[in-house]
DNA sequence: TAGATAGTTGACCTATACGTCAATAGGCGG
DNA sequence: CCGCCTATTGACGTATAGGTCAACTATCTA
């Protein structure tokens, strides 16, 4: 159970990972790591016919997490990170990734002004509550903050 | 086609919708509204056996395509919404709504930075992508500003 | 050399969130 | 009164995002 196996030549973090240690380091299991990467959303090294996942790769599947956190679809999450390697050599794909971009910023802006209206009604929620739990004061029907 | 039904006794906002009404203002399908409330999100009155939807109602409707914009599941909605008409009048309740407000606004937070670091990668891809376009400027890889 | 351990593919299973379609019922307009 | 339009329920289908399990292989270790 210890020792890191004959890994660490030296020290330092780790230069490869594992589907598992991956998996345990990030909070997902290899599971889902191997169907991201059946989606085309990863694509590890091997090793034979193990994966081999090395730093850059490691980052990528935080980007999809991060995705996922954010609500988006696998095949949303793959368009994304096409824009983050997308071929810049060329006019027409720089205007492309241009337009691809400009869309994608555009729509996490009205998903912010969402997540913000949000908390702001949650916080009324919460001082609502506060204020009647420290005795004084009716509690108030949310309805009346509806309108 | 034309002429809204006998409805509009005046004029002024409609007291009271149809499935088919709220849907197509609102951008969703019957199906999915009825799904809604098969899933307790949505409860609204009856004719006969007609659904009668009222302004409370599409408000509640509202907040649940809020809440799917944002990634929410319906069941994670669902526990949402219970915060906005949970029972303020008994201080064990109220204790419950303040901790489950709480977690949730924290939640929200933690979007928030995600969502805040995306906007600020995209921007800088955007920027990238207008620098090269704008004719100076090597094509710079996406891999020096990972680190 | 024989397990135990970690990894692989493939097949099938599951939950969520609807879409689609059929059969049926009720209102209203000519 | 009849047909059309709207609405309802029920059943079944589908896409997404994995979970679960079986059968196999490679490797390390006692």
């Amino acid at each position: 159970m210890t020792g890191a196996a004959p890994s660490a030549r030296r020290d330092a973090p780790p230069e490869f990972f594992s589907v598992n240690q991956l998996a345990e380091d990030l909070g997902v299991t290899a599971r889902a790591i191997r169907f991201y990467e059946a989606k085309g959303l990863i694509a590890p090294r091997r090793a034979g016919t193990t994966r081999v996942f090395d730093r850059r790769d490691r980052a990528r599947l935080m980007l999809v997490l991060r995705g996922k956190r954010l609500g988006f679809s696998l095949a949303s999450i793959r368009e994304f990170l096409d824009l983050y390697d997308a071929d810049r050599s060329q006019g027409a794909q720089l205007r492309l990734l241009l337009e691809s971009t400009r869309g994608r910023i555009q729509e996490l802006e009205r998903q912010r002004v969402d997540l913000d209206q949000t908390l702001r009604e949650l916080r009324e929620v919460e001082r609502e509550a506060e204020r009647v739990l420290r005795g004084r004061g009716e509690p108030r029907s949310p309805a009346e903050a509806a309108d």
